[in-house]
DNA sequence: CGCCCATTTGAAAATAATCAATGGAAGTGG
DNA sequence: CCACTTCCATTGATTATTTTCAAATGGGCG
C-alpha cells in the first residue's frame, strides 16, 4: 500500500543539474492543470484510506505525512515543504495522512489527468519515474539514519538536509519538537536535549523558535558521522 | 543516487490479485532476454558506484544488498530472496552493493533490452512502475519499523514478513545472525537474544540453524504491537 | 576428527525513554 | 490592548532497553 513521499526541485539527492532541468520543464506542463487550494494550521490535507485522486504540489508553508500506530504511537514518513509533490506514488488510495504543519497552499492536480497526459507525453512519465527513484533513495537514506545512527547524528543530519533547500546557511523549522521526533525516531526531550547542545557548542544560533542558523556547518557535517 | 530493491510476486505488500498477475504476465516477457548466472557463497554480484549495467532477478538462493558506513558499521539494505528483482530502481550506477548469501543463481537482463522493451510495450514499463510503488511502500514500512519499534517487535515482523514467502509456516534464515542485525538496526547478541526469548516461549521451534517453524503465529503477530 | 567461526549467554556500561516540574510563547477572549 | 489560558519547549532525575565487552558453547566444513 503505497503513499505520498516528497521530492523538491532543490533535491536533497544529488543529481545531475541537466537531469533535474529536465523534470522541472517537463512537469512544469502539468500546472496549467492544476488548482490552488489554502489549508490552515492542522487541517488535513487527505487521511489514511481515502481515494486517491489527486497529486498536489507545495507552493509555500510546510505538510507532514504520518500514521499512528496501534498504540498511539505517531510516525511521520514525511515532511513536504515548498516545491515537493505529495501523493505522486499512491495506489488506489493514500496510504498516509497528510496535515498542514502551518498555513500552507498548493496546487491540486487530477490524478486521472495527470495520467493522460503522461501516456501522450513520455517525457512526463520518465519524469514521474525519475521522481520516483529519487524518492526511493531518500527512503534508503532514512533507513540507513533511522537504524544505525544514534540520537545526535540523526539531528545533524536532519538540520543538514534542511539547510539544502535554502542558500543562506538558515533553517526554517515550522514543525514542533515532538513532530520531529515522531520524524526521526525520537522523543521530544531528546531532540530538544540535542538543540540545547548544539547551541552550547556554538554550532547552531536560534533566531526565534522557528528560525535557525548554522554557525558552523563542517562542524555538523562531522557530527553526521562518528 | 538510487539503488536496488527487491519485489516478490508473493509481495509481502497486499495488492489486489488481478494486479499482480499484470505484473506477472508482462515481466514474464523478459525471461527471453535474460541469461542465467551462478554466485558462489559471499561472491559479489557488484559494487557500490558499478555502472547499473543490468537489471537481475534472483531464482534461488539469497542475495544481500549492503553499504559500509564510513567507520565501519554496515547496513543492509535490502534482502533478495528466490522471485526478487535487483537493481530496477538504479540510475546510472548501484549506490548499494549485493553479495551472494549462499550460492545462488540469478537471471541477468541487459538494462538497455529491458528498456526498449518497455518503449514498445506500455504494459511492461507500467509493471516496472508498480514494482518500484511496491517498493517505495516497503521501504516505508521498513522506516516505521527502523524509527519506531522495539528490539523484540522489529524480529517478529521480520519473521512473519519471512514466513509470508512460504506457504508451510517455516521460515528460511540464510543469512547469519549479524546480517539480521545491520538490516534490523540491532546488534547481532540482541537478535540472538529475541530468537532465544521466542524459543523459550515456545513461539517459535528451531530445525537446524537455518530454518525455523513458527508455532505460534498469532503469538507472534501480537508481539509487533506493544 | 578437529579446527574455526558463528552463536549463545552473561555482566557492565551507555544511550535514550520516561516521569516530572518549570518556563515561555502564541493564541483567545474580554 | 492586555490578561488569561493553553500548548510547547526546556531542563532535571530516574528508569529501561540496548549496546558493548567478554567468555563459553556448538555446529559445520575441510
Amino acid at each position: 500500500m503505497p503513499a505520498a513521499f516528497a521530492v523538491s526541485n532543490r533535491s536533497t539527492v544529488r543529481r545531475p543539474p541537466a537531469e533535474s532541468a529536465v523534470l522541472t520543464d517537463s512537469l512544469a506542463a502539468l500546472d496549467g492543470i492544476g488548482a490552488v487550494i489554502t489549508l490552515r494550521r492542522d487541517e488535513p490535507l487527505f487521511r489514511s484510506g481515502d481515494c486517491a485522486e489527486f497529486y498536489f504540489k507545495v507552493l509555500k508553508g510546510a505538510v507532514r505525512g504520518c500514521r499512528v500506530l496501534a498504540d498511539g504511537r505517531r510516525h511521520i514518513g514525511e515532511f513536504f515543504l515548498a516545491g515537493d509533490f505529495i501523493g505522486l506514488d499512491a495506489a488506489e488510495s493514500y496510504a498516509f495522512a497528510a496535515e498542514a504543519i502551518v498555513e500552507t497552499t498548493l496546487i491540486r492536480y487530477s490524478r486521472r489527468k495527470v495520467e493522460a497526459l503522461a501516456a501522450e507525453e513520455p517525457r512526463i512519465s520518465q519524469s514521474l519515474v525519475e521522481i520516483m527513484r529519487a524518492g526511493l533513495a531518500a527512503a534508503r537514506e532514512r533507513m540507513l539514519l533511522l537504524g544505525h545512527m544514534t540520537a545526535m547524528e540523526r539531528i545533524a543530519s536532519f538540520l543538514l538536509n534542511l539547510s539544502e533547500r535554502r542558500s543562506d546557511g538558515r533553517v526554517s523549522l515550522p514543525m514542533t519538537r515532538t513532530d520531529i521526533g515522531d520524524y526521526l525516531g525520537l522523543t521530544m526531550e531528546t531532540v530538544s536535549r540535542a538543540f540545547s547542545q548544539l547551541k552550547s557548542s556554538g554550532i547552531i544560533t536560534q533566531h526565534g523558535l522557528h528560525e535557525l542558523a548554522i554557525a558552523k556547518p563542517a562542524a555538523l557535517v562531522e557530527l553526521t558521522k562518528p
